[in-house]
DNA sequence: AGCACGCCGACT
DNA sequence: GTCGGCGTGCTC
């Protein structure tokens, strides 16, 4: 018999979905079909979301389905619903929402700083915070509150608050999701995770093959799985029977995926939340604004975890003024330094940009020695005698003369970790220094374990690292950690530059005294009165987010407002800039009886161009109350504004940074 | 996003 | 005269 179905494709056009008719009696809702589609060569693979034995008048020809390519549903209905709310928030397609939750689809890359939860280990005797956290959690729980944040101190005990309250959902019969920023379990922990869960366990590495990722799928879906751990992506996995998530480090950027569709691990875990009723526990030390404020007005229930476990006591704090230092590491900290060495410690430094200097200037012709590619200059990296781009990642060999004027009179200007890694060896030539960052490990965890262990075990007095080591890792015998340069993350232009830095150097902070009372931490900065970093000096984390939040709502920035961010990239500059201004006049016209929505002008990004696109953007901010309006109408975006030829349309919604 | 159709410039 | 540039429009 014919049958007529539904078939959604991964095209980027509104209305996805188109009608194939289907001579079988064979079930396929849900399945994975191969289509014709219009004139292309290629046939598409789609999702048949639904079944019908007629059709009404139609003006097309129906085109039927060419094979089926499962034998069994690879979607489950929560997806579906999932998929068609992801289309309407992030403005992509329903086919290419389930492209994300099918295991085949090329794995999208989900890069951060490395993650590693201290221990999955049992913990018998609970802390008394960690005692009235679970406590709350269950009462509230019977009072039918359903999402949860965990705002607690970098030692408070999180992990295991969260391991007994999956050991509670899976004795239901429920599953349990756990989120983290990233997935670099050690041998070891992966171990306790499958011992504690009797190996009803999925580890969801990004680097899965995809006859892995094909058996995990299977084993969730069926409930041979009951404890799923994985990044971002992880938040779509097929569960039957889903009883809590977890999102652990709630704050990281990385939960946000940098493609199309752009969505966010917390939104998405909100939806599933929501649609399984399944309990939704975040957690941090730091966090985001969103969440705080989310608290504070009660839509999420919070629970503190103020004190360290056992001896652990916060580092003290001192801010070293470098505004007119001429020295790279200032008396302060270095005389810091030498007194951890006499007691035979090491200690951390952190900086926030790889290479040697941040840019070279000829000093003869004035020229800076920019990407081919990008607006912006080069990174000097000494060790490998290169000019490396930073964004689009081209390299070349460090040019002897000015290639302009061919004077050798060329300056580094702005410094980073080769540099510091040459001028502590200077301060310091009988000690041994190890430099981890993305340029010095090449990636390679082997070699990062290694380094790490060293330094725990002291065959490395000085560790100096990026982001890399300043998350997630724990260093019980460390007391010092210097940051050499907070201005970094303060001088990136975005309205969450505080926010960065506060986020950024709690956690660093958070890698001294987790276990002993005299943990110090030493800030280099030249922005002493910043609130972000007198917050971090005097330790006045709730004053800082009450202040930063007022900024932000003066300015109707999030969380007082919502934004999309529409991008428009073209290889011909004339296209991306006339282009967004005629995008800028369609939002504008389109929006125009919305109130509390606001079209700012068409501006170019930041990075005005990258790997040689010309980049413009409008940004358009939503009161909360009237944001679904504007969703509505920025469906009809695409039938009113025509991206021209050789321009390509990217849209963010609720961007984490404009750029 | 593809892919074909279609209408104007310099080549065997 | 044709090859081919990429602007335009459609896809069940």
């Amino acid at each position: 018999m014919i049958r007529y179905c539904n078939v959604a494709l991964k095209v980027p056009m509104k209305n996805s979905t188109f009608t194939y008719s289907f001579d079988s009696d064979e079930e396929i809702l849900y399945r994975r079909v191969i289509v014709p589609f219009g004139n292309r060569k290629k046939e598409l693979v789609g999702f048949v979301l639904s079944v019908d034995d007629s059709i009404g008048e139609c003006g097309y020809e129906i085109k039927a389905i060419k094979r089926v390519l499962d034998d069994e549903s690879v979607i489950s209905k929560e997806q579906v619903v999932l998929a068609g709310r992801m289309a309407f928030l992030y403005k992509c397609s329903v086919g290419e929402a389930l492209s994300l939750m099918v295991p085949n689809a090329r794995r999208e890359v989900e890069s951060s700083p490395l993650f590693m939860p201290s221990s999955f280990k049992r913990i018998e005797n609970l802390s008394p915070d960690q005692e009235r956290a679970l406590s709350e959690i269950r009462e509230k729980r019977k009072d039918g509150k359903r999402v949860f944040y965990i705002y607690g101190v970098t030692g408070s005990g999180k992990s295991e608050v969260y391991m007994r309250l999956a050991e509670e959902e899976i004795e239901k019969g429920r599953q349990v999701l756990f989120l983290v920023p990233e997935i670099t379990l050690s041998e070891q922990v992966s171990s306790e995770v499958y011992e504690r869960f009797d190996k009803k366990v999925a580890i969801m590495h990004s680097s899965l093959t995809p006859s892995q990722r094909l058996k995990a799928h299977r084993a969730i879906r069926n409930g041979d799985v009951k404890f799923v751990i994985g990044a971002r992506s992880a938040v779509f996995a097929p569960f039957e029977n889903l009883g809590l998530i977890i999102l652990d480090e709630e704050h990281e950027q990385s939960y946000k995926s940098g493609n199309s569709p752009r969505y966010h691990a917390r939104q998405i875990a909100q939806m599933r939340s929501e649609y399984n009723d399944a309990l939704l526990v975040m957690g941090s030390a730091t966090p985001s604004f969103e969440s705080f404020e989310a608290m504070r007005n009660g839509r999420i229930e919070e629970i503190r975890m103020r004190n360290r476990i056992g001896d652990g006591a916060f580092p003290t704090v001192k801010v070293v003024n470098i505004l007119s230092s001429r020295t790279l590491i200032s008396d302060a900290l270095k005389t810091q330094m030498e007194r951890e060495f006499k007691e035979g410690k090491g200690v951390i430094l952190f900086l926030n940009r790889r290479g040697y200097s941040e840019s070279l200037h000829c000093n003869t012709c004035g020229e800076t020695f920019q990407c081919p590619n990008c607006s912006v200059s080069l990174t000097y990296h000494k060790r490998r005698h290169r000019l490396e781009c930073h964004i689009c990642g081209y390299s070349e060999k460090l040019p002897e003369v000015c290639p302009n004027c061919s004077s050798h009179d060329i300056k580094s200007v702005g410094f980073g970790t080769e540099q510091i890694e040459d001028e502590v060896r200077r301060l310091f030539p009988f000690k041994k220094v190890c430099r981890l960052d993305s340029d010095a490990s090449g990636g390679d965890r082997k070699y990062i374990a290694k380094v790490l262990s060293d330094f725990k075990e002291g065959r490395i007095d000085i560790l100096l690292g990026t982001q890399m080591i300043a998350k997630g890792l724990n260093f019980p015998l460390v007391s010092l950690v210097g940051v050499v340069n907070a201005d970094i993350s303060l001088h990136v232009p975005s309205f969450r530059a505080n926010e960065r830095t506060y986020e950024l150097l709690k956690q660093v902070a958070g890698r001294v005294g987790r276990y002993r009372p005299d943990g110090k931490v030493i800030v280099q900065t030249s922005e002493v009165a910043n609130r972000a970093i007198r917050a971090i000096e005097l330790n006045e984390d709730e004053e800082f987010y009450y202040e930063e939040l007022d900024a932000r709502r003066a300015l109707d920035f999030p969380p007082y407002s919502r934004l999309v961010d529409y991008t428009l990239r073209s290889k011909v500059e004339e296209k991306a800039r006339t282009g967004a201004f005629e995008l800028e006049r369609v939002l504008r016209a389109l929006t125009s009886k919305l109130e509390g929505v606001e079209v700012y002008p068409a501006t170019s990004c930041l990075v005005e161009r990258k790997n040689t696109y010309y980049r413009y953007h409008v940004l358009i901010s939503s009161k909360e109350k009237a944001f679904s309006r504007l969703l509505v109408l920025l469906d009809e975006v695409e039938a009113l504004y025509k991206v021209p030829s050789g321009a390509y349309l990217e849209i963010d919604v609720d961007p984490v940074d404009i750029s």
